[in-house]
DNA sequence: ACGATGAATTGATATATATCATAAACTGAT
DNA sequence: ATCAGTTTATGATATATATCAATTCATCGT
């Protein structure tokens, strides 16, 4: 809460801001504020006001609607330097989506209006928020469009792929969600995505121990993705 | 291309850019052109290098992304007001979609180096560009997640209602795209859409004259979008 | 350590959607 | 008016996915 100022340090600004000055993001620190989630906890829920911006410092969160009949969309998982209270925050006064953490993170809050009240006096700021938000969008409606055009398969591939590449940038690592929760992001069944898995596992294409995988056949799996 | 400046005149100015003056409008002027397309006309070619800001004055379009195995997958369509360069232009040199005029249509294209030139200097205009943007690209996710938590019926009805109340605010319209486009849309095939039609028509949902569509029971075509 | 709850798994079956084939209706160019 | 190509339409069949049921496995709190 009132810890001392440490944004000029901070090794985030200048991924998001890179044509704005020190000095210039030390005007937002008055209203900074840092948080931690547990894995598990709520960062953003649906249909709440906005009146902060948010972003990712550390950790993973999925960002989510959930639907009049109780049943869950996810829409996109989101790792550090990515805006999590973005998509909405200059065009509504709500949320349409929730955010969740998904792994131990942490967040850098800052008052809506004081974002507001730099952007508008500050136009290489204007500019760099205007960047980040353009990529953020294209990514997530470019994630949509890649699920959308995949059968079965290719999308289970595709996910396997998604975490392996941008996330954790390893063959081997521990799953972040549930069956279910992948089901709720490709839009199959939990059932369909656990037999999906079943057979790779069984075509020796990954190795599969609990909630860790581990892709035996890079290979195979981008075809996979690729031609289902 | 030479035509007199009358963007002072321009009726969708304000609805841009409510907070900036006609003087600040009338410096992008310069650069300004308008161009007119016929139905099927190409607009912004998926690829090519963006160095227009462009957006639709009149007319309807479809937005897409032609896949590697030539299938094209369609991501939104844009009517008047909507930008239709909109969620490439301030992260990518090049467009990663498509732009076609399903209607007759006029563009409004400015340099996109004056465009972010004015964006430096004026605060304002870069909170309407920044409110806008978020508005479509939240409009075009929330579409995405539309679909895809629908069925066939329930995808088929949310077009007609899309058509219905978000284009031509009649419960008769001439569908502006084919059926192949709709399956484009819905990311379903060409003989499903063609089915669920007439399964609606012989329910008596709706009546159908090739292109065009009569919503005989608006309340039940709500229904099956909501419930399958 | 315990039971309780939810997660992962597997199989049998039902349902939805895709594919393939065919034909009629429409469209545009000559 | 005619032909070629495309769009719309319909039926038969194949395939993919969802649903339902039952079981094991893991995890959490007392």
């Amino acid at each position: 809460m009132n810890q001392e100022c440490s944004c000029d340090k901070c090794e985030l600004k200048e991924l998001f801001f890179h044509n704005v000055t020190s000095k210039e993001i030390m005007s937002l620190c008055g209203s900074r504020v840092e948080k931690n989630y547990d894995k598990g906890d709520c960062i953003i829920e649906q249909g709440t006001t906005i009146n902060e911006f948010i972003y990712l410092k550390s950790g993973l969160v999925k960002l989510y609607v959930t639907n009049t009949d109780g049943k869950e969309q996810i829409l996109s998982f989101a790792k550090p330097f990515d805006f999590v209270s973005l998509l909405s925050v200059f065009s509504q006064n709500t949320y349409s989506y929730s955010v969740m953490a998904i792994d131990e993170s942490t967040t850098c809050n800052i008052s809506i209006h004081d974002v507001k009240k730099l952007l508008q006096n500050n136009g290489p700021f204007a500019m760099g928020i205007l960047e980040k938000m353009s990529k953020v969008s294209d990514a997530v409606i470019n994630e949509s469009l890649q699920i959308r055009k995949r059968n079965l398969r290719g999308r289970i591939a595709y996910v396997l792929l998604h975490f392996r590449n941008d996330i954790y940038n390893s063959d081997y690592y521990e799953l972040p969600v549930s069956r279910k929760e992948i089901a709720e992001y490709i839009g199959m069944t939990t059932e369909n995505v656990i037999r999906a898995l079943t057979e790779f596992r069984k075509d020796g294409i990954i190795k599969i121990f609990g909630k860790a995988i581990e892709i035996v056949s890079y290979k195979k799996l981008v075809q996979i993705s690729e031609h289902g």
